[in-house]
This record gives structure tokens, C-alpha cells and sequence, in this order.
DNA sequence: ATATAACGGTGA
DNA sequence: CACCGTTATATC
């Protein structure tokens, strides 16, 4: 029975990043434990503050009469908050982020309504005395007072934001001048808005008989004989796509549940449709919840409570719903394991894999791992004796895989043609359209940042040092964005001599415009960033499609990912190459994937499926092998390209990521954060690459640099990292300037 | 983050 | 010297 809390206060700020010890008041000293969420009188004001209870201890670790007492607990969560506070701080301290912020992404709490508290400033002087004031303050030479009553004249209520911000007045001032009575100092509270909540409809328990194949029944006996005596296992199922991965995941949360535990399975967002989840309630009925990207704080809040209560045994949801506070958690399904969205863009950057890893340490469950196009990292996993690995070939259906053409747009160049469309994929629409039959056409431009190619011989502009692409910069320079190389633009290709090198210009707009051109009669719908904008206009378009309302579908990624549309005989995919060539070592594994999944689009209902992949470089071996849907020859030749570079899974790899509104002192603190890590890693034979633009070098006015760090051993950059961290938090010359971790 | 103590500057 | 306004400091 501890008598003090170990507590972290929630403010995200580093110099707060450490614990506080508060007294557990005689009620709570039964109940509270590691991961509650308290509130606390902190500072000198004894301002109520929340806070994390991060250990409980039974003696004081200050003098005494120091400490304070916790006012109260602010949430029923328990049990499994223990683990998951052990879960944050491993993340913590392998991403990189303060305390609060691990604890943030990990233990959700609720949010009272009137949340937000926006304050702002307000002239309580007539006009006329407040003129006065403003010469006299002139006069005194009070120059911030002057500045802020001038503010004040022209907009009676100012944000505080802007007062201490662009104002640059600070509390003091403000303080005597509420006192003098020229203004006042008001919080006004701003109302959450009620987000809607999704409710699926409740549908009558329908077991499906399942016949499961052999391949199938193998997975699941292995993993349950293995269930009780091997705890902490990791399991990859490698199936193409229609092998029924989804199967095998039912019997496993069944089993899981026959054995009194709960599971959570992971889907990418995208797939998180109602037909999705639809099959998972005929199963498991009131015992699954659905979490989405689109449910506020509370309502996501009110979903892990459900969990903790044991009214659910089964969490399915995008990468958050990993932390659902299970009580006795038996397994973790992560399904299309390579998407990207598992990757967290906000700190700590985590990995869902990664990270679900962990956690089934920590509880003592399995993971369960699947795709039809496994990540590179986790395929090596499975071969260096990492996870178990189960492969499915066979479509239960029986359907046929789709037949690949690749079309070499030089050849067509050669030839005359000098349209986005080759002859070849023009006449298969116009067969199509014929036959009334469905075309999606999709443009692949994942991760464009404007690389310069040659539509004579197909040669790419590299960087010479890092093997990825060159972007084009509007001022014509072309620019590698992991080293920051940089090179005139070149008018004629250094390869062949011929004149038509440049960037790609297309879009989907041109290509909307084409097909209408070309095919007056055909019903065209095009999908991408400016079509879905509105509430609906994703699912809407997606709708009229699968309606048959339109002949030929033409989008950018959005539209491969898991949509059927039975009456789709044939995929266009344009420029294969656009993604190919993306600054990044990933391109070529992203590129498979998108690849095999579109092609994955064509021929889902009763007819065979072609897809035609144009390209200016069909010797690739990423075409190539998504061609012959080959993934085990792709796995072959990426691990080479890796092993030769370093690049992960074959050496570890961390990008930092700083970011500033002032470029000046970005490039300054990127320098000589560079000059650091070169010193720091120079020591363990790291390697060091940057700094440079990150591909999209400014958003919304903030500048962005990146640095990256690679190494053999990922502890050393574990290692790199925390000196880093350390001499960013005593160097003042960061103050302002925004540094994250990433690791590869 | 935020309240407060300490400190250096400036006009009268 | 009074009185601003910035800077440093502590927060159990």
C-alpha cells in the first residue's frame, strides 16, 4: 500500500518532463496504480493540473511537508493501465518524445465538455480615455503598453495568443495594466462540438458455416497448439490476395475468446467500411466495437471503457485501437501489414507492428501478421526465424489471377505515339466499353516530388550519393532530399542525347479530359484529392461506380484499396513509374505493392481480369515481378539493393525531422545539429546523411529539414538518439525549433 | 505552462 | 529613485 505517487503533469513541455510526488489521500490508497489519470494542485498557485500516476512508492523522495495531496481521480480506466503505462514509456524512450506525450497517444482520457478555454484580452476604456492613456504611455516612454493599447484601439478584443505572441507583451505588463483598469484579462470557453456517432446496425446473428481449406486449417492449428505454451510468438500469414486471410482471423479471435482473453485486430483505415466490419458482427455480434479515425476524444474514450468493463471482447480499428485497455489481452491481428498507416506522423512516432510487438510481451498474447504483399522488414522477420511463417496460395473461390501486361511507353514514343494512352490499353478500353464492362484507370502518383525523366531511353536523374530520385525545384535546380545534393537541370538526357527529358506534368484531371475526348460515349468519374473533398464524396463516387453509373473510373491511390467492383475486367495503370521514382528507398517496395494490389482490382467477379502497366522502364524489377505477381523474386532483389545500401531491414535507419517557421535559424540549428550527430555518431561508426528539404519542404509556412542516421544496429541509433536529445534540451539555440525522431 | 522573484534600464 | 519590462527560476 503505497503511501506517494510518482506523477507526471500534462504539459507538454520538456522542461515538465519529469515527475512530481504527491501524497495519496487515505481513500485512493486501495485502488490507484500506475497509468491513472489524477488531477493535482501544482505550482505556486495550487492551479488544478492533470497528471499521470507513473509509480507508487512508500517513501518520500523530498522533504515532506513539501508535498501535496492528490484532489481526485479522474477515471474509472484501471487493471491494464499498468502494462499500458510500461507500453508508452518503452515508446518513449525508442521514438523519442517527452512522457506526457507517450502517455497521450497511449492512455486516452475524458474530456470534459467545455475543454477548451480560449482567452483573450479586452478594452474596458472608452475611446476617448483609452486615447489619452495611449499618449501618456507614448510620453512615458511605456513603449509595450503603447503598442498593446494601439492593438486594442483598432480591435477591442484580442486573442492572448497574438497579445504575447506578435505583440511581444509579457505577463507582467499585462498584469499592471488590468490593474490601472485600461483592460481586462477574460478566459471565454469554447463548446466542443458533438460529433456524430456512427452507429453500425445491428444485424441479426447469422454463423456462417465456413469451409475452411487445408492451407487454412494449418494456420489455425499451429497457432492453437502453440496458444498456451509459447506466449510472446509472432506469426506472418503471407497469402495472395483472395486467400482468405480474413478466415483464419475469425477462428483466431474465436479461440482467443473460447479461451476467456480478447483480441484486437488492426485494419488500415481505408478498408474500415461497413461491409468490412459488417462480417466480423454476424460472427461475434455485441462483442466487437469499432473504433475510427472520425470519433472524438470522448467517444473513443467511451469505446476503451466499454473494453475495460469486459462489455467487448474484440477491438477492430485503425492503428490507436492497438492500445485498447483489454484486461486479459490473448491476440493482436494486424491485417495488411505493409500499409503505411501504421506508421504514426505525430510524436512518438511509432509503428504499429513495432509497437504491438511489445505489447503482446507485456501481456503475455501472440501477433499475428498478414498480407498479401508483406513489408520488407517484417518478410525478414519471418526468414531470420523472428515469427513463424505461413503461406496461401489458393483463392477458396477458385477465381483466376488477373493477366499483366507491361507496356513500354519509349517503344510507343519510337513509334509515333506520344499520348498518355499506348495503343495497346486504348483498345482494350474500347473492347471494354464495347462489351459494357467497368475500367478503372489510375494514375500512380504516391510520394510525387518531381523527378526528371527521359521518355526516349527511360533514364532517371539519381543522386549520385543515395541512390534515390532527384526532385525538380522551382527555381531548376534538381535536389536529393536525403543529402541535400545539388545540380543544374539538364536540357538534353545524359544517357541517350534526346531532348524529351523532363518532369511529369500529368494529372488526373488531363487524363479525365482525354478519355472524354477519345471516347465521347463513355461514362467517365474521377476520383482523387479535389473530387472527394466534400463529406461524402469519397463513398459517393465510390457508389455511383459500383451502381454502374459510369464506364471508367479514373483516380489516383485512393481507388485500389480494397473496393470490389465485380464488373471490372480491366486496370490501366499509368506511369508505374511516377512512384518508382519517389526520393525515397522505399519507392521500389511501395510500388510492388500498389502494383500488385491494383492489378488485384481487375477480374473480381466471374470474367478473367487484364491489367496494362505503361512504363518507361519495364526492365525494373518491381514491374517486372508485380507483373508475374511474384513476390518472393521482389523480395529477392530488394533485400539485395538494401544489404548494398544499408538501408533497413538490413541496417537500421532513423530520420530527424526539424521544423521552423523562421528559416534562418532552421538552417543554422539543422547545421549544427548535423555537426553533432556526425561528432555522436562518428564514435559507434554511425553514418550520417543530410541535412536537406524534406520532399515537401514547407507546409502551412513551416520550413522542414530532415537528417538521417543510419547504422547496422538499431540500439546504437537508440543510443544516438538520447545523447541528442540531451544536448537539444540544453542547447537554448533550439528553442524554437521543432524536433522529432523517426524511425525507419 | 505559468506565476513570481530578481535584475537591469530609463526618465524625472 | 520609482517604476517599467525583460529574464531567470521553480513547480512535489
Amino acid at each position: 500500500m503505497g503511501l506517494y505517487a510518482d506523477v507526471i503533469i500534462d504539459i507538454s513541455h520538456s522542461r515538465l518532463d519529469r515527475t512530481y510526488q504527491y501524497r495519496i489521500p487515505v481513500q485512493l490508497q486501495e485502488t490507484l496504480e500506475p497509468g491513472n489519470v489524477v488531477e493535482v494542485p501544482f505550482g505556486r498557485g495550487d492551479k488544478t493540473t492533470k497528471g499521470y500516476v507513473l509509480r507508487i512508492t512508500d517513501h518520500a523522495s523530498c522533504p515532506e511537508e513539501k508535498l501535496k495531496s492528490i484532489s481526485r481521480v479522474e477515471t474509472t480506466l484501471a487493471g491494464a493501465q499498468s502494462r499500458l503505462t510500461a507500453l508508452a514509456l518503452w515508446m518513449r524512450d525508442y521514438y523519442g518524445s517527452t512522457t506526457v506525450q507517450a502517455l497521450r497517444t497511449v492512455l486516452p482520457f475524458r474530456q470534459k465538455a467545455p475543454e477548451k478555454q480560449k482567452k483573450t484580452v479586452t478594452l474596458k476604456l472608452p475611446k476617448e480615455e483609452a486615447k489619452k492613456k495611449l499618449a501618456w504611455y507614448r510620453e512615458k516612454h511605456q513603449k509595450a503598453r503603447a503598442r498593446l493599447l494601439e492593438a486594442l484601439l483598432e480591435e477591442a478584443v484580442l486573442p492572448q495568443e497574438i497579445v504575447t505572441g506578435s505583440l511581444k507583451i509579457t505577463l507582467p505588463t499585462l498584469r499592471a495594466m488590468e490593474e490601472q483598469g485600461v483592460l481586462a484579462c477574460e478566459t471565454e470557453q469554447v463548446y466542443r462540438t458533438p460529433a456524430l456517432l456512427a452507429r453500425l446496425q445491428r444485424q441479426e446473428m447469422d454463423p456462417p458455416s465456413f469451409i475452411l481449406t487445408e492451407e487454412q486449417q494449418r494456420i489455425i492449428r499451429v497457432i492453437r497448439e502453440e496458444w498456451d505454451f509459447a506466449d510472446g510468438k509472432e506469426y506472418l500469414i503471407y497469402g495472395i490476395t483472395g486467400s482468405g486471410k480474413t478466415a483464419v482471423y475469425m477462428e483466431l479471435i474465436a479461440e482467443a475468446l473460447k479461451k476467456g482473453q480478447q483480441a484486437i485486430l488492426l485494419i488500415p483505415e481505408i478498408a474500415l467500411t461497413y461491409q468490412n466490419v459488417l462480417r466480423f458482427y454476424r460472427r461475434f455480434g455485441e462483442r466487437i466495437s469499432v473504433l475510427h479515425s472520425k470519433l472524438s476524444p470522448s467517444e473513443r474514450y467511451d469505446q476503451f471503457e466499454r473494453a475495460k468493463a469486459g462489455e467487448v471482447d474484440v477491438m477492430i480499428g485503425p492503428r490507436s485501437a492497438l492500445f485498447t485497455p483489454f484486461s486479459n489481452l490473448g491476440i493482436i491481428i494486424i491485417d495488411e501489414e505493409h500499409e503505411s498507416s501504421y506508421q504514426s506522423e505525430t510524436a512518438p512516432r511509432y509503428d504499429a507492428r513495432e509497437t504491438a510487438r511489445k505489447r503482446i510481451q507485456l501481456e503475455h498474447a501472440r501477433l499475428v501478421l498478414g498480407s498479401a504483399t508483406p513489408s520488407l522488414e517484417t518478410f525478414y522477420r519471418a526468414k531470420t526465424g523472428g515469427s513463424t511463417l505461413f503461406t496461401m496460395t489458393q483463392r477458396p473461390s477458385g477465381g483466376k489471377m488477373p493477366q499483366v501486361f507491361l507496356t513500354d511507353m519509349r517503344e510507343e514514343l519510337r513509334e509515333g505515339n506520344r499520348s498518355i494512352l499506348s495503343r495497346e490499353l486504348y483498345d482494350k478500353i474500347a473492347e471494354r466499353l464495347e462489351r459494357k464492362e467497368q475500367v478503372i484507370l489510375f494514375l500512380n502518383r504516391r510520394g510525387y516530388s518531381g523527378f526528371v525523366s527521359c521518355r526516349s531511353c527511360g533514364h532517371v536523374m539519381k543522386c549520385p550519393h543515395c541512390d534515390v530520385s532527384l526532385s525538380l525545384h522551382k527555381n531548376g535546380r534538381l535536389i536529393c532530399h536525403y543529402c541535400g545534393y545539388e545540380q543544374d537541370a539538364v536540357t538534353k538526357c545524359p544517357e541517350c542525347g534526346s531532348p524529351y527529358i523532363s518532369g511529369f506534368k500529368v494529372g488526373t484531371q488531363q487524363i479525365e479530359e482525354l478519355i472524354k475526348r477519345e471516347f465521347p460515349g463513355a461514362g467517365v468519374l474521377r476520383m482523387d484529392a479535389d473530387t472527394t473533398r466534400g463529406k461524402d464524396g469519397h463513398a459517393e463516387i465510390l457508389r455511383a461506380f459500383g451502381k454502374q453509373e459510369a464506364d471508367i473510373l479514373v483516380g489516383t491511390q485512393m481507388i485500389v484499396k480494397g473496393h470490389d467492383f465485380p464488373q471490372v475486367t480491366l486496370v490501366g495503370i499509368l506511369a508505374a513509374d511516377l512512384s518508382l521514382n519517389v526520393s525515397d528507398f522505399q519507392a521500389s517496395e511501395r510500388t510492388f505493392q500498389l502494383l500488385v494490389q491494383a492489378a488485384g482490382r481487375a477480374g473480381r467477379g466471374s470474367r478473367e481480369g487484364e491489367v496494362v502497366i505503361q512504363t518507361y522502364t519495364p526492365d525494373h524489377y518491381a514491374l517486372l515481378c508485380a507483373a508475374k505477381q511474384d513476390y518472393l523474386s521482389f523480395y529477392e532483389q530488394e533485400m539485395r539493393f538494401r544489404q548494398l545500401s544499408g538501408y533497413p531491414p538490413a541496417g537500421a535507419m532513423m530520420a530527424v525531422h526539424c521544423s521552423s517557421e523562421d528559416r534562418q535559424k532552421l538552417e543554422v540549428a539543422a547545421g549544427y545539429l548535423a555537426k553533432f550527430i556526425r561528432q555522436a555518431a562518428g564514435r559507434c561508426k554511425a553514418s550520417v546523411i543530410g541535412p536537406a528539404d524534406e520532399p515537401v519542404a514547407k507546409i502551412n509556412d513551416v520550413y522542414r529539414k530532415a537528417l538521417y542516421i543510419k547504422h547496422a544496429d538499431g540500439r546504437i541509433l537508440t543510443a544516438v538518439k538520447n545523447v541528442v536529445e540531451q544536448y537539444i534540451e540544453i542547447n537554448t539555440g533550439f528553442q524554437d525549433i521543432r524536433i522529432q525522431f523517426e524511425r525507419k
